[in-house]
DNA sequence: TTGTATGCGTTATCAG
DNA sequence: CTGATAACGCATACAA
């Protein structure tokens, strides 16, 4: 007898199932400190379980006045970057009792703005943006302001990255990254680098070129500016940079491609010509993606704990204080020599 | 003078700013039928964005009874195959206002249910299963129970892998695509398989290894049963049943990992051993994760449209009519044959 | 076209 | 310990 056409079950159906009021109902379910008679307890559990009662989040959210949600933005979730920390996320977030929407900018950035709107409208708990800033964003302004009213509203922002908005931040230390593995290379022997960069506005790409070349300044070696070439921060960028950075002529023996993925490009780039890796050139990438370390040779990296950025991230927003400084988490890389890159002399 | 402690603005304070009544801000700002005067509208607007409005979508969601989340539930956000229909999905969810949020199983199948469980709470809209079922699933009718309520209570669940429940369901041609594969590698002249495949139970690994089999079968060749091991789904799975299989000293000519990922190990085991593939043996795989397109040898494989199949799964989401026979869309992969399988005599 | 009033499902405040 | 009842913020049926 269609009990139920559409709808749900509400607390007052089980507390009706119950005999009790819909004060004791809720208290028996979800109430703070149990101050419930077990007979009456029992009872309220009882209808609840054969009603199939799943609480109203909504309703909870707005009686209560917050929610359990957890916005994460990432630049594209099809970016073995951005999946494992989104991993490292949603793992850390395991048991918490909390729900991540996941939204993904597509590597523009103005959506973030959105985002964080969409999400303040959904009263956010917080909100975590995991991506690069770019340097000239025009979009920054906006970003800024709006992060300042989702705080406002008691929402708390976590950010991945770059020390570039007053929040609390998972900071990635690319710069000293790259500058390690300069001089590890340097110490295998290699002399005339070429560099394969992202978009000269992203910071990681600058940060890692930047420590790169400052790697190479220690330990007295120098970067030729005409070696270093810009692409997209993709496999398909890192290929085409590769091209260009051979038919250029420099006579190079070690190439650094600022992440792993462009790595991957540059190498099909140099199998096309039939340049040999490492035996002719040295080649080395940046972010020791899991899925690509079965790559042939061996990628010679920096590699970087992602999942555990995404759940230092989450920490963060677990332990967001009531108001007061930001709060900086600082995340190293740690070089890794593989068979792309060998001593030579 | 702190004009807002904490909590946020709401329709109530736009009204009072813009000097109308609460309906009629409501139907300026969200409203269907757009009733209301040009000069109140305008007024209403400029409102709420001075006051840096953003409705409240629980309320909102109270209000309508209904929302606009979209709970997508998958094994491991990490791993490639995932995370790309996971981009499909973004994707297609883009401007459709839609809220998705992400539930990661990390492949314990009871959590499933927790996540519909969750969903029924949020109300959400829909939700979608990527992943493959197990045979034996200790949790399939806790699950199917839990489906059959959340669509009683009006939600719409998408299932993606294998038709195993009774809703709409993007199906994945493993059995066909695995069977095209077998064929086209016996045309190559392999006749020695072996089958690195997932655990028995899961429904993908099973599907493509009975499909692989099936495909050497009509071409007349026998798969020697002894030659089929078992191993995790992951790139450990394919190392560890790859050096298993080679211990076994069985004379193979060619390798059928039944995904990409674990051909990955099996590459990285053969290379150990000083095994040369395609030369000494062939080496095929499943799913053409793009991350994995430049590993060398380029790995031939069964391509699938992965982020189409996310898509797929949002289309049958927006399209989910009121109550009919579930609905099925079949996607087929592409044999793809690249430089790890070679024609031999 | 605009305003008034009610309800959505819960929690929490207040009595009993 | 338990039960009425008032919010919570918004949409909407109804009245003006």
């Amino acid at each position: 007898m269609a009990e139920q056409q559409r709808g749900s079950v509400t607390l007052m159906d089980v507390a009706a199932r119950a005999g009790v009021s819909l004060a004791t109902a809720s208290r028996a379910l979800n109430g703070s400190t149990r101050r419930v008679g077990d007979d009456l307890r029992e009872r309220v559990l009882a209808a609840a379980r054969s009603l199939n009662y799943a609480p109203n989040a909504q309703a909870q959210a707005m009686a209560r006045g917050q929610t359990n949600v957890v916005g994460l933005v990432v630049q594209d979730i099809a970016d073995p970057y951005f999946s494992s920390i989104a991993a490292g996320v949603m793992g850390a977030a395991e048991g918490h009792q909390v729900l991540v929407t996941l939204g993904s900018t597509l590597r523009r950035s103005e959506r973030e703005v959105d985002y964080l709107v969409a999400a303040r409208g959904q009263r956010s708990r917080a909100v975590i943006l995991a991506g690069s800033r770019m340097d000239d964003d025009d979009h920054a302004q906006a970003l800024r302001r709006e992060v300042e009213i989702f705080e406002n509203d008691g929402g708390t922002v976590v950010a991945i990255s770059q020390k570039h908005l007053p929040v609390d931040t998972v900071v990635i230390e690319n710069r000293i990254g790259a500058r390690d593995l300069a001089a590890e290379l340097v110490a295998l022997g290699y002399r005339r680098f070429g560099v394969l960069a992202g978009a000269d506005r992203m910071l990681t790409s600058r940060d890692r070129v930047h420590g790169f070349r400052d790697g190479l300044g220690r330990s007295g070696v120098d970067l030729d500016p005409a070696f270093v070439l810009h692409g997209a921060f993709t496999r398909d960028g890192g290929y085409e940079a590769m091209q260009t950075l051979l038919d250029s002529g420099g006579e190079l023996d070690c190439v650094f491609a600022v992440n792993d993925v462009m790595a991957v490009g540059a190498m099909a780039a140099c199998r096309e010509r039939g340049l040999a890796v490492p035996d002719d050139l040295g080649l080395a990438g940046f972010d020791d993606i899991s899925t690509l370390r079965d790559v042939y040779p061996a990628l010679t990296t920096v590699r970087l704990p992602l999942e555990k950025v995404g759940a230092t991230a989450f920490d963060l927003v677990l332990s967001a204080p009531e108001r007061t400084k930001p709060r900086t988490r600082r995340i190293k890389g740690e070089v890794v020599l593989r068979q792309s890159t060998r001593r030579i002399d």
